[in-house]
DNA sequence: TGGCTTTGTGTCTCCCATAAACAAACTGCG
DNA sequence: CGCAGTTTGTTTATGGGAGACACAAAGCCA
């Protein structure tokens, strides 16, 4: 046994920290780079050189732009916008979507979105693929790799769905073999990775959204059906030792309340998706549109005038608490983001559901913990591409071609 | 603004981690701590020398030992037995217990326990402070640190016990500051760190116990009074963003049950303590010994014969174990162990445990987590010591005086 | 225009860790 | 017993990342 370069693979150290910094949107010149890093200028100046050189980031030489502050101004970092992409794709219950991201989490092309639902996996992730792999060949631009956004919990290491219920896929469908096998179908030479549509989501938003700066990042969202959670620690996704944490659907936040699938009663899956707030307000689904749209519709138009709407959202929204309050007292977050439904609810009566946390969390007096809306779109696929991105972020010169 | 030597406070950048691995066992040889770091043998020697010359370990140059495998024989790694220690102290609603703990968890020397518990906490800090400074005094060796355990939540960074209803002290009290007064009176002149009781058992086994080798370990235990939980992530406590992660005790195990003080019902705080197994027994606490204990000489002289007794054990078994399938559905673990009376409960009925978390933790299927009971003896005075030993685990040269 | 401040750059140096060759210690076999 | 084979410890040389330092550049402000 030979030991060669275990000394983080050679490279420049700094390089992966740094790139994720001008990633996050945390280091726009050269100067605040320097400090974020805490290395010496002449550091951080061949560290930002060598990732322009990678074609990864520009630095402007001449800004001429007033910096407001004393001294010579700074460098300004961006993305390269000739730079490398990462496949985005998501599927979910009522269709699929593909699209381009670069480094900054920015959407640099989108497919239209997609209401066809092959019921075979396998067939439904080609359409999505090829559906990448065109905008792929139409940009021209080098692909880092591809990510997909699921709604299901996703087992590591294996990369199989284990609850694909809403697409009614076979429980323990090999998602990302079958997705990786697409994408050499299509031509795409790039690894491929899965993920949890709500995890990804989270990511996105700590990375880009509405999650930025929180150490610990609680995200409890609504898909189009069911609830999902994600928990973003320290910058990384927190998704247990199988890939199977947060997965918050089944915590009982009603006893005597509706039947689950899981066989127990009240689980936040069943109390606060779209339907549940139908149902209690006395709707009926309708044929048009998914449950989400129409739940978030009867919110915006009639919770100001029908109190059985009004009646209905409070009475979801307090499940909603009283689960929150639960997560509080195990993670402890330092932020809490809303999607789907949830985001909603929030907006139609903020104080409504602070107070729900604050009372039933134990430590309401010490600092309450901050809520937010999940503000990305398509956070899901911002997501997906992230897992593409990690790889590059983690160590540019190993990741990258030359 | 200059920069001096960020580059990890100068020094061999590999000690930390290497200590790390001597103090928890998992390098007894340099061979295998070449291996461990995967750096080379000329930087695992230097290295080890290194430690050997803090006065942490000792390097035998000569052992004679068989091998058993072929070629040369390893240099055997131990810790140096005149080494530095830490002093170790917990108080718990029946009394308090000091400590002297060196690298790799062994006890030293230890303090009878004492069952006399003043009111004050400024008072009985100062007990057992002084009685842990009598021992630090006996035997002449350096003092790293030392490590409050308490039964409450402790938040940081501020370092006050929130929740110490078990102590009747005032919530919100500042234990750190008070401990490290103490300490200072006492004449130690070292840093002072406080944590929750369940959190450092929780890291002491991990380290040291049974729960070595796992990489999402969630451990739940009652103390002599309710119920605390705990998780250790890659190494390290996750005590959450302000030190209140995994206050467990007030998820809801029984919709229907006993009146909680923190205004529900049905809390695994009130369903699964000694307390509530006495009295589903129909048993009525007696005097003497603590509630743990009577409740453990319960189950080990009357489980097989009392059907009463019997059927208590298994109500309380089964809300254990639902507390347990909700952590599993958020956490993920994949290890949990169970301290106090959950251990004895695990022990005497194994099988209902597992096949609780199993059918009631959606993902059975997809791998057991494996049950475990705590292992180790003190295991929070054990874990009290870690706090104090960490800064020298992370740096031993910044840490140590020379 | 000349201080003052902040930032970028080139040069030198330090020092940690690798690489490579060698020495040491043990097993096993003929 | 001696020698091949294997694994481990040690020495020396080399390389490379990052700090220290000095100096230049580029803006403010009087």
């Amino acid at each position: 046994m030979t030991h060669t370069r275990t000394r983080l693979e050679r490279g420049r150290n700094a390089l992966g920290p740094a790139l994720e910094l001008v990633h996050t949107g945390r280091a726009p010149t050269r100067a605040v780079l320097t400090t974020a890093l805490g290395v010496t200028r002449a550091t951080a100046g061949a560290v930002a050189s060598e990732l322009q050189t990678l074609g990864l980031i520009t630095v402007d030489s001449r800004p001429g732009g007033a910096t407001g502050s004393h001294g010579r101004p700074s460098h300004r970092l961006a993305i390269d916008p000739g730079g490398p992409v990462a496949l985005a794709a998501q599927v979910h219950a009522d269709g699929f979507r593909a699209a381009l991201v670069g480094l900054g989490g920015q959407l640099h092309a989108t497919t239209p979105a997609c209401t066809t639902v092959a019921a075979d996996p396998r067939e439904i992730l080609g359409q999505v693929v090829a559906a990448g792999a065109d905008l792929l060949r139409a940009t021209g631009r080098p692909c880092v790799g591809a990510g997909l956004a699921v709604p299901s919990a996703v087992a590591e290491p294996e990369g199989t769905a284990l609850n694909p219920l809403h697409l009614a896929w076979p429980a323990g469908a090999p998602v990302r073999d079958l997705f990786n096998d697409c994408l050499a179908e299509a031509g795409v030479d790039a690894p491929g990775y899965c993920g949890n549509d709500v995890n990804l989501a989270a990511l996105a938003e700590h990375r880009h959204g509405a999650g930025q700066g929180a150490a610990h990042l609680l995200c409890v969202a609504t898909g189009h059906r069911g609830v999902g959670g994600a928990l973003v620690l320290d910058g990384r996704l927190h998704s247990g030792s199988a890939g199977l944490a947060l997965e918050v659907g089944h915590l009982t936040v009603d006893p005597a309340g509706r039947p689950c699938h899981c066989g127990s009663r009240g689980c936040l899956d069943v109390e606060t998706d779209p339907l549940a707030l139908l149902e209690a307000a006395g709707r009926t689904p309708g044929p048009e549109g998914s449950l989400l749209d129409q739940a978030r519709e009867l919110l915006r138009t009639e919770y100001a005038t029908d109190p059985a709407v009004r009646r209905a959202a409070h009475a979801v929204t307090d499940r909603l608490g009283l689960g929150l309050a639960g997560l509080v007292n195990i993670l402890n977050p330092d932020r809490i983001i809303l999607g789907g439904l949830h985001r909603w609810l929030l907006e139609a009566d903020p104080e409504r559901l602070r107070g729900l946390i604050e009372t039933s969390s134990l430590w309401g007096r010490s600092g309450t913990v901050p809520l937010a809306s999940c503000t990305l779109d398509y956070n899901s696929l911002v997501g997906a591409a992230e897992l593409a991105w990690q790889p590059v972020l983690d160590d540019p010169l190993a990741a990258l071609p030359t």
